[in-house]
DNA sequence: CGTCTCCTTGAGGTTGGTCAAACCAGGTGG
DNA sequence: CCACCTGGTTTGACCAACCTCAAGGAGACG
């Protein structure tokens, strides 16, 4: 079960201290995955510093300067793209290890805003330092090509989910999305406190808030979740994932 | 008015003959962009060989090894995502200038297919020269970095169309898309030949065909296109435009 | 204990999907 | 040259999934 939800913290405040990648436990997840302890010193070289972004704080928004990327260290953001004719849609739900503002790199501003859902902490990677280490030794650049990669991939993955599955199958691939991440971070795979409302799930999904309400409540209903709210147990796995998988009618 | 479509050519063939960046007309578009003319005959010399893709034909297929990345020299493709369950969902068309392939890298094999919508040729760029080279001048690696977002970034301009607009909205900006796209190459922002059927613009769309097919003639009914099979006329961008950003109603 | 935000549930409406028939253009073969 | 076939497209009638609108409930917090 992931908690941890303190309701005072300073708006955004920088951490002084230096928190080594070859000290962290998120290393065999975020950026540093392969490197040898050699190459992980040199990464610990650029990091200067951790940000603090309380609940509801943006760690940054569309249209600002781009100079860094973030890697997740605590915590939980969404981030979200805005149309000129104001209407909202949730790109991504990032938990620890995942990297922040690769959208920025193409244009040199941010594309999208990013927003803590929770009271979170981030690592701080200037771009252009990240860059020119990355020229210096090449398993960092494979690194990072690999996870801008991932990301395509990702975005691909949800556009079949937006183009092409019914509201049910939808929901259920976001929680067993969500399920997976969880796990590989060591949490329980069946329990998990949902850390955005019903109609941030949605614009991620493209359905409406109470389309998703409804779908958690049928699940219920069918015996393969147990919902209270924002606490969700998941007890038949399995009924999830067939479907996601179930041929299209 | 893009044409050319000849009917007989051999099956994926290889051309000996060395293209090189430095002399092609699409380098304002294509990898060298903001290359000096130092760094683009490094770039030349990585360029081993032009592959031609007759109309039908794959480039690459998902699962495949990945190798290389390829830039669209002429002709036109669709990349499609198939699911476990056999569903199907394109997820991008590419044109001259545009690279194929990036969703590779992740994984070092393909996860999408590229298939040719008319006779294509594109450059071949083997992923590890590529990279071995960005190392050495940093120009082409922000080039490459920046290639990779604005591909994530049209990702997250889909997932918007996909996850929140409704079936004309979703039908003018794909039009207004093509037609930006088609101008940046030099062709008329007004005339256009489909490459793709409807059914491939429905399911890159989200849509059924019959209702891309609907879309198309209810736009002619409202004087915005004129539509002949696959010839499009655009006899009213503005009202294009309006139809993208007008505010959820 | 009132307020606020978020969530649930119901009733009814709309958009886009489904199914089916006909059309059209291009290619093939008699 | 025409008949035919094929793949793609158009159009209509009907239907269902999802949306909209509305009311009420649950929890957190001052």
């Amino acid at each position: 079960m992931i908690c941890v939800m303190p309701t005072t913290l300073p708006p955004v405040r920088l951490e002084p201290l230096r928190t080594a990648c070859s000290d962290c436990n998120l290393r065999e997840l975020c950026l540093p995955v392969g490197l040898n302890p050699v190459d992980m010193e040199k990464l610990d070289g650029l990091m200067s510093q951790r940000k603090v972004v309380p609940r509801g704080e943006s760690l940054f928004r569309a249209t600002e300067p781009f100079h860094a990327l973030y890697a997740v260290r605590t915590g939980f953001f969404k981030t979200c793209l805005t149309s000129e004719d104001g209407r909202v849609q949730v790109t991504g739900f990032q938990m620890a290890g995942e990297l922040l503002g690769l959208d920025g790199i193409a244009s040199g501003h941010h594309s999208v805003d990013a927003e803590a859902l929770e009271d979170s902490s981030v690592c701080v990677l200037p771009y252009h330092d990240l860059e020119h280490l990355a020229r210096d030794f090449g398993a960092l650049q494979t690194q990072l090509h690999r996870i801008m990669s991932r990301e395509i991939v990702r975005d691909h993955g949800v556009m079949m989910l937006l183009g092409s599955m019914r509201a049910e199958e939808r929901v259920a691939a976001f929680l067993l999305n969500l399920t997976q991440r969880l796990r590989a971070r060591g949490y329980s795979a069946t329990e998990l406190v949902l850390r955005m409302t019903r109609e941030e799930i949605g614009s991620y999904l493209g359905l409406k808030l109470e389309t998703v309400s409804r779908t958690f409540s049928k699940f219920q209903d069918e015996g393969i979740l147990e919902v209270k709210q924002r606490q969700i147990t998941v007890l038949d796995l399995d009924a999830l994932q067939r479907l996601v998988s179930s041929a299209a009618c």
